[in-house]
DNA sequence: ACTTAATTCGTTAAGTGAACGAACTAATAA
DNA sequence: TTATTAGTTCGTTCACTTAACGAATTAAGT
């Protein structure tokens, strides 16, 4: 190998301007350890480069003043596009790790290759919104609900969008978009997301449970994401709760996913009451205290707190972070952290997901962050990182669901 | 950070020379791709600070030949000890990552300050038995049943062995040796052990499960061994399966560890029949033809099935090993591998642990070695690492159980 | 108000450690 | 003898460091 040690120089000072900008030349020597001089030579390059301009000067302290810069987030960007069954959203991180305005739409229900083409378009449009040419965009995050297939580039399991897994989403996005296009699980990056800027933030063992039309996780383990040896890892629906695991419908649909699904739910309240709802509407008669709606949430919420109780014994997380339609509500939050003592002898932190259906987004936004520095600065070399920079999530909050 | 391209460059041909010694200094250069000059200028280092030596000359080939250099094992080692409730066993591990043969004793049964006094003394008759000087002994690694705590050093929820929560079993054994000791879980030392050389060689994605009074697994996850926030991942035994988890009994023993840990057994036989029998009687008798033993025995497999379901619904390893002294049954693992598809959708092969009661002081071996390298060339510098080299399990499976 | 001291920034210069390519010597098979 | 491979020596380049110094600024003293 030749001289890395560069390289690795290079990552620290930009690791260093992105994380604490806008800094001094002197305050970098001083965090990273560097001279003065390479540190010099390293921000120099950088700005002839366009990826840092001066920003200002220090004031009002003993010495000379310092002369301050920070990072061009225009320089370079990643598109990010969270694919749902319903809405199709895509936005534009910079390279400073901000997530500028996003782009909904609802999702082309023809499915397949229509779908291909409406995200290609939407990307374009999410960077024309923000001002910033398709020529800086190095590269695209796709999550989606589904087990994208690195070999083939499809997407298996995709239940809410018809024909993903018949076409190469991957390579006609590529070839439709001219850049590297990365599909990702949608609860994968939500972990992420979270992780970054949402309910974990901080936090390096975590759990990320999508309770909606089915029910699935995204584990984060020291950091690191879990996918397991063939990429099932967090198929939770399949954990042996609330029915039995040996019918056959449990080996098909998976035993829990036959109670707390949406599915599932409306089906025990049909059950016990007769009668037809959906599954907000049977939440909303809960609270206004309908017992058998009452009964139904609470049975729901005892197989989750069973659920929650089989992961912790398995990767023990510090919190689990509930999102999806069902899971995202807090009254089910709040009866879950009821009941979860009762049969968790492993205490968990469990919240409902701050970031809300923004947590694909901005997954997508922290991994497109990682491999665009990867790509600029440390090309690869392994120990040569620029980690993600501390944001808050208020812009989500603000936009809105 | 001054230079630290030297430490990487002397890892890199430590490691070539450790994974694929005895080898010459060209082949070195052509392997890592370092010039045949700076090769040259690493290895006589090497050779003066004892660490490696010259082994021999290449023959049969066109050209001069080489001289070949290997590890010198005896230069620095590791002493290892397996510290379970019966026995108390130790060995050596030498630079070259080679298990030198070990020594056994039955565990005093005084416990606490006796046995960390017992493990002293058992570690100084291991190295001498190896004809290693015990100044070449640079640390120690101790497995143990409980839960080690890096601030006290205690040895937390360790059933079989009294007092080991009460004594600071990590600093009495460093001032009793004079070098530093880590104290690690024994089921987690026994899955890197197994993915080294055992059951699981060259897997990523594993799960170690131990079965005997307990239940408990080891976890490894890409590689790494998954901890948990509160050191408690692979507590399998409070999985809710087996027995209803808001029971209080399940909430304290947990609910799969009290129909399948030995007690658990033993009274669902006594149920059965009325009969009062141990574990090894049970399942001889079942191998017998005796209808109400293989019923408690098939029941055994059913739970343990649906274990291993929850768990690969939650990390899908690609292996599951069975271990402990119920575990490590063949005829229970063929029992769950014929009821496993009918409760798991998603594909897991199931054996048997390969190493049997060696499996921990192999882990041990695995990670004294990485430490110790990291200690001697790599000094604690991230990237530069020198991984473990092939080895085989056969020393084991010669020596017996 | 003006001078002086202390402090900090950033540059220039000189030196060291590490790696490389090229040229060379050495040893061996064909 | 020739081709090939091993290993050494030499000179160069690269990256980083320490040291010294000029420039810019605040703090303090007169």
């Amino acid at each position: 190998m030749a001289h890395s040690s560069r390289r690795l120089s290079l990552c620290t000072v930009m690791q260093s301007i992105v994380h604490d900008g806008p800094i001094s030349r002197a305050r970098i020597a001083r965090e990273t350890g560097l001279s003065k001089q390479t540190v010099g030579e390293i921000v120099s390059g950088l700005e002839i480069g366009g990826w840092v301009r001066e920003k200002g000067r220090t004031r009002g302290h003993v010495g000379r003043t310092a002369t301050t810069y920070e990072t061009v987030g225009t320089a370079a960007g990643v598109v990010v596009v969270d694919l749902g069954g319903t809405k199709l959203r895509a936005a534009v991180a910079d390279l400073a790790g901000n997530i500028l305005d996003d782009v909904v739409e609802p999702t082309d229900p023809a499915g397949g290759a229509a779908v291909a083409r409406q995200t290609a378009r939407l990307c374009r449009v999410a960077t024309e919104r923000n001002a910033i040419g398709w020529d800086r965009i190095k590269l695209a995050i796709v999550g989606v609900a589904g087990v994208p297939d690195a070999s083939t580039g499809a997407v298996r399991l995709s239940p809410n969008i018809r024909g993903l897994d018949r076409i190469n989403l991957r390579s006609s996005l590529e070839d439709a978009l001219g850049v590297d296009v990365y599909v990702e699980n949608d609860v994968n990056l939500a972990i992420i997301g979270e992780q970054w800027i949402g309910s974990g933030a901080g936090e390096k063992d975590l759990v990320f449970i999508a309770v909606g039309t089915g029910i699935g996780a995204g584990i984060m383990i020291g950091g690191t994401l879990v996918r397991g040896a063939a990429q099932s890892a967090g198929e939770l629906g399949y954990l042996p709760v609330g029915a039995d695991p040996f019918e056959a419908e449990s080996l098909r649909t998976g035993a829990l996913e036959r109670v707390v699904g949406t599915i599932g739910i409306m089906r025990r309240y049909r059950d016990r009451t007769g009668e037809e709802a959906d599954v907000p509407a049977i939440f909303d008669a809960a609270t206004r205290g309908n017992l058998a709606a009452s009964a139904v949430v609470d049975e729901t919420a005892s197989h989750l707190a069973c659920a929650i109780t089989a992961v912790c014994a398995t990767v023990n997380p510090a919190k689990v972070i509930l999102g999806g339609s069902i899971g995202s509500r807090p009254d089910l939050a709040r009866r879950i952290r009821t009941i979860l003592p009762q049969c968790a002898p492993i205490p968990v932190e469990v919240e409902t997901s701050l970031l809300g259906s923004y947590a694909a987004l901005a997954g997508g936004a922290a991994v497109g962050f990682e491999k665009i520095h990867a790509m600029l600065f440390s090309d690869g070399h392994p120990g040569a990182l620029v980690s993600l920079p501390r944001q808050d999530a208020n812009r989500f909050r603000l936009t809105g669901q």
